[in-house]
DNA sequence: CCGGCCACTTAGGACCCCGTTC
DNA sequence: GAACGGGGTCCTAAGTGGCCGG
C-alpha cells in the first residue's frame, strides 16, 4: 500500500536496538519497496519424531500392534490429547481418523478400521509422566534448558535488516500436530503435516549471506523480494494457506507501519462527520445497494463492527461479521426495554466468539433492515447487494487509505481519550488513576466484543481478594480505637494510620477492577487499536509512570509513540 | 466485476515463570 | 518448600484487504 501522501513530514524517531539515528534521518525507499538488505538464519526446525520405547505400546482390539514410524507419530498426537474434550467429537475423530490411515501401511490400514477399538492408553500414560517429569525438573535442569533455549534464540531469533539487529517475531516452524480450529470447525483433528525445508521459501538479499538448509535437505526456493516483509513461508496443509515468519512487533518495519495505521485513523477523525452525514442521506437512496451500504456501514460505525468478508463454506467455522450478517443473527423490535427501534443481534464473529448485543438505532436504519428482510430465508445474507470489496471501495473514494476496519480503529481509540478524559482526575491517588485507566480501556473493549473465558479460578481469586480486604478493614478500625485511645491518654495528634488507609484502598481498587474485568480481555485493543501516544500523553498528563500502564514488550513495541509524544497530544 | 492468491494484522487460549503466601 | 495465582510470552488460527488475471 502506497504511504498517503499527505501525512505529517515528521516520522516517528524513535531509535531502534543498534542505531541511535533517528528513523526520519533515514532515506525513504520508492513505493513498495520494504528493505534494502536483508540477512538472516532461516527458521528454526522443531525436533524429528522419537519413537516410542518399546514398552509403551498401542492396542488394537486388545491386541498390542506395532505401528509403522508415520503411524505411530499421528497415534501419539491424538493420544496427547485424550485429556481434552474435542476427542470425544464427532467431526475431529473422523477428521483424525480419516488422515491417520492415510499415513498407515497398507497392513495398518487393513487391520485398524475402528477408531473404537484402539487403545492409546500407554502412550497417553507415557506423555503424561513426560509432563509430569518437565514439572519436577530440578533447578540446574531447568536453568540447562533455558540455556539452550536462548541459544536457539540467539542463533535463530534475530535478522539484519538495513542497518538494524531486528528481532524475529516467529522464527520456529510450526511442529506437526492435529488441528483444533476455534468454534465448530469442519477440520477439526484433521493432521497438521510437518513441514520440511524442501516446502520453506527464504526471502533474504542476494548479497546476503544465504541461508544453509539443514543437513541432507534443501530449501523450496531462494527469493529475493524487497516489496514483502517475511522472511520465510511455507503453504499449510489444512487450509493451503501460506505461513510466513516476519520480524516482531518492536521492529523498526513494524512500528512505522503501526504509526501510519494510527496516522489513517486521525486523518478519519478531520472527515468523519462528512461521511456520516453522507451515509445518513444514502439510507434514503433509490438504491438498494447504497442503502444496504448506508446500514452497513451505520453498523461499522456505530457498533465497531468487522467487515465480515464471505468465506468458503465448509472450510472454516460458521462466522460473520458486518457485511456476511444473516436474517437469522438479527431480530427487529419495534419496542423493548422501554426503547423504539431496538436491534437485536446475536451471531458467532471472529474466533467464534458470540456478538450479542440490543441497540436502539434511528427509524431509517430500522425500516431499511425490515426492508432487506423481507420475503428472505433466516440463512440468506441482510446485505445482498453489498460486499466488503463495494464497501472498501467506496470508502477509499471518500478518503484515502479508508477501509471498514479504519473505522474500529478510529472508534477504539477516540473512545479511549474521551473516556480518559472523562473518568480521571489529577487529583485521585495512583491507584484510582489506574483504575479509572483500566475502566477507559474497557469501554474500548466491550466495544470491539473483546471477550475472555472467565479465569477458572475467578471465583476463589475473588474470595481471597475479599478475605484480605476484611482482614484490613478490621487492622484499620483497631488501629483507629488505638488512636482514639492514645488521643484521650496523651492527647496525641495526627491521623488515623495513613498506610492502612492507603492499603486498603489498593485493595479495593483492585477488588473492583477485577471483577469488572471477568470476561473483557484488555490485551486485544491495548496492542492493536489503541493509539499509544493516547496512553503515553495520559501518563504525562496523570504523573503516572507508563510502566504502569505498558509493560516492557509493549514499551518496546511503542518505543516510537513514547519517543514522540508529548503531554499535549490530541488523537 | 469476481475469484484466487498473497501479505499482513488481529485474536484468544495455552503455557510458563516468578513472586507471594501459607 | 509447596501451592497458588497472575502477568507475560508464545502459539498459531482467523480475520482484513490489495492485487491480478480472466
Amino acid at each position: 500500500r502506497k504511504r498517503p501522501k499527505d501525512e505529517p513530514l515528521d516520522g516517528p524517531s524513535y531509535t531502534s536496538s543498534t542505531s541511535s539515528a533517528p528513523v526520519w534521518e533515514e532515506e525513504k525507499y520508492e513505493d513498495g519497496v520494504k528493505w534494502r538488505f536483508l540477512e538472516h538464519k532461516g527458521p528454526y526446525f522443531p525436533p524429528e519424531y522419537q519413537p516410542l520405547p518399546d514398552n509403551v505400546q498401542f492396542y488394537y482390539n486388545g491386541k498390542a500392534v506395532k505401528l509403522s514410524l508415520a503411524a505411530e507419530e499421528v497415534a501419539v498426537f491424538f493420544a496427547q490429547m485424550l485429556d481434552h474434550e474435542y476427542t470425544t467429537k464427532k467431526v475431529f475423530r473422523e477428521n483424525f481418523f480419516k488422515d491417520w490411515r492415510k499415513e498407515m501401511t497398507h497392513d495398518e490400514r487393513s487391520l485398524i478400521k475402528d477408531l473404537d477399538k484402539c487403545d492409546f492408553g500407554e502412550i497417553h500414560a507415557m506423555h503424561k509422566a513426560k509432563v509430569e517429569a518437565r514439572k519436577n525438573m530440578s533447578k540446574e535442569e531447568k536453568l540447562a534448558l533455558k540455556e539452550a533455549n536462548q541459544k536457539i534464540i540467539d542463533e535463530f531469533g534475530y535478522c539484519l535488516l538495513d542497518h538494524h539487529k531486528e528481532r524475529i517475531g516467529n522464527f520456529k516452524i510450526e511442529p506437526p500436530g492435529l488441528f483444533r480450529g476455534r468454534g465448530e470447525h469442519p477440520k477439526q483433528g484433521m493432521l497438521k503435516k510437518r513441514i520440511q525445508p524442501e516446502d520453506v521459501i527464504i526471502n533474504c538479499s542476494k548479497n546476503s549471506c544465504i541461508p544453509a538448509a539443514p543437513p541432507g535437505h534443501h530449501w523450496k526456493e531462494i527469493r529475493c523480494d524487497n516489496t514483502v516483509t517475511w522472511l520465510a513461508s511455507w503453504t499449510e496443509n489444512i487450509q493451503g494457506s501460506i505461513k510466513y515468519i516476519m520480524l516482531n512487533a518492536n521492529s523498526k518495519l513494524k512500528g512505522e507501519k503501526d504509526w501510519e495505521k494510527y496516522e489513517i485513523a486521525r486523518k478519519l477523525k478531520s472527515c468523519v462527520e462528512g461521511i456520516r452525514s453522507q451515509y445518513h442521506q444514502d439510507l434514503k437512496s433509490k438504491q438498494m445497494g447504497t442503502r444496504q451500504r448506508a446500514v452497513a456501514l451505520y453498523f461499522i460505525d456505530k457498533l465497531a463492527l468487522r467487515a465480515g468478508n464471505e468465506k468458503e463454506e465448509g472450510e472454516t467455522a460458521d462466522t460473520v461479521g458486518c457485511c456476511s450478517l444473516r436474517v437469522e443473527h438479527i431480530t427487529l423490535h419495534e419496542q423493548l426495554d422501554g426503547n423504539e427501534c431496538v436491534v437485536e443481534f446475536d451471531f458467532l464473529g471472529k474466533d467464534s466468539i458470540r456478538y450479542y448485543n440490543k441497540v436502539p438505532v434511528i427509524r431509517k436504519v430500522f425500516k431499511n433492515l425490515k426492508l432487506f428482510m423481507e420475503n428472505k430465508e433466516p440463512g440468506d445474507d441482510m446485505f445482498d447487494r453489498l460486499n466488503t470489496n463495494m464497501l472498501n471501495k467506496h470508502l477509499s473514494s471518500l478518503m484515502m487509505g479508508l477501509t471498514a476496519k479504519v473505522f474500529r480503529t478510529y472508534n477504539a481509540s477516540i473512545t479511549l481519550q474521551q473516556q480518559l478524559r472523562e473518568l480521571s482526575n489529577k487529583s485521585e491517588n495512583q491507584a484510582e488513576k489506574l483504575l479509572s485507566y483500566n475502566r477507559a480501556n474497557r469501554a474500548v473493549a466491550i466495544l470491539c466484543n473483546h471477550q475472555r473465558a472467565p479465569p477458572k479460578t475467578f471465583e476463589q481469586s475473588m474470595a481471597t481478594l475479599q478475605a484480605k480486604i476484611d482482614a484490613r478493614k478490621e487492622q484499620l478500625a483497631l488501629a483507629k480505637s488505638e488512636l482514639k485511645q492514645a488521643k484521650k491518654e496523651a492527647k496525641a495528634k495526627g491521623s488515623s494510620d495513613p498506610k492502612l488507609e492507603e492499603q486498603l484502598l489498593k485493595l479495593e481498587v483492585q477488588a473492583t477492577d477485577r471483577e469488572e474485568n471477568k470476561q473483557i480481555a484488555l490485551g486485544t485493543s491495548k496492542l492493536n487499536y489503541l493509539d499509544p501516544r493516547i496512553s503515553v500523553a495520559w501518563c504525562k498528563n496523570m504523573e503516572v509512570p507508563l510502566e504502569k500502564i505498558y509493560n516492557k514488550s509493549q514499551r518496546d513495541k511503542f518505543a516510537w509513540a513514547i519517543d514522540m509524544t508529548e503531554a499535549d497530544f490530541e488523537f
